[in-house]
DNA sequence: CAAGAAATCATCCTTTCGGGTGAGGGACCG
DNA sequence: CGGTCCCTCACCCGAAAGGATGATTTCTTG
């Protein structure tokens, strides 16, 4: 993080110390400013693109900004708000107890939206189920 | 992509407008050249963050032909190949036998691979060891 | 208001998982 | 050759998950 700010202070002076010293042959040969201007567009493009792959590299990929949920499998498939709210839990490795705990319910009630949820989905497993769920985009 | 292309574009043209714009002033002024030379560089920098992550976002999660397995938290976490085989078959959804079965072995070794994975990934459920997995990207 | 969908909970029962432990055979290495 | 890893398998036991069924309550919608 710190050595980021550096390398970008750095790289920032060292432009500005080339320009210093091309500034000479800037006035001779008459190149135009705007020319300067984009040279020094493109390298802090990219140098963005680099620093903002460093800092934003380590979060989990799995929380994927771009996810959109499919309401219309959602719909055609029937499934209520509640079983997708267990589908997610599930999906986040949690037991039905901790599901239950979490959305104030008992393990009963979460063990009945599961077996709904199997229907719907065509799954046997609590497994198979979120691996549906996530080809269907119906969880990130 | 094309759009960002043009963003790209527009922003780079619409900078040298107003370059041109505030030229005047910049004689008059005496604003020192390094110092637009500073703003032109934080403001493609930004420009650059933002392009970068808009290229680099991933975008279906399951069908990912660019899947890279992470060698190194493999070996960091002392993961072999036949455990890492279970694993990915478990992520399908497929029950300890199911697993035996595809791989030729009985369920209690199954069972052994899967113990081990758990204590190697800090995992109480087959659910939760997928989700690890796939953040620590062993599996796609 | 009646019908139906959702959500809630329960009980009984079976299957699957997971933890613990032990153990034998094969491969690799110093 | 002995040590270490990996893979294999087995047995036991308790916990978790799953199936089937029935019941109550709330809320929506025709």
């Amino acid at each position: 993080m710190k050595r980021i700010v550096f390398i970008y202070g750095g790289a920032l002076a060292g432009l500005i110390a080339l320009l210093k010293y091309v500034e000479y042959r800037f006035i001779v040969r008459d190149f135009s400013l705007e020319f300067y201007i984009g040279i020094i567009a493109v390298m802090f493009t990219g140098l963005g693109i680099w620093a903002g792959r460093r800092l934003t590299r380590r979060k989990v990929i799995l929380i994927d900004p771009n996810f959109a949920l499919n309401e219309g499998e959602m719909q055609r498939r029937g499934i209520s708000k509640r079983e997708h709210e267990v589908l997610e839990l599930i999906a986040k490795g949690h037991s039905n107890q901790e599901v239950a705990d979490k959305l104030y319910v008992s393990v009963n009630t979460v063990k009945t939206h599961l077996s709904n949820l199997f229907l719907k989905l065509d799954a046997a497993r609590r497994t198979q189920a979120i691996q549906k769920a996530k080809e269907l985009r119906l969880i990130p």
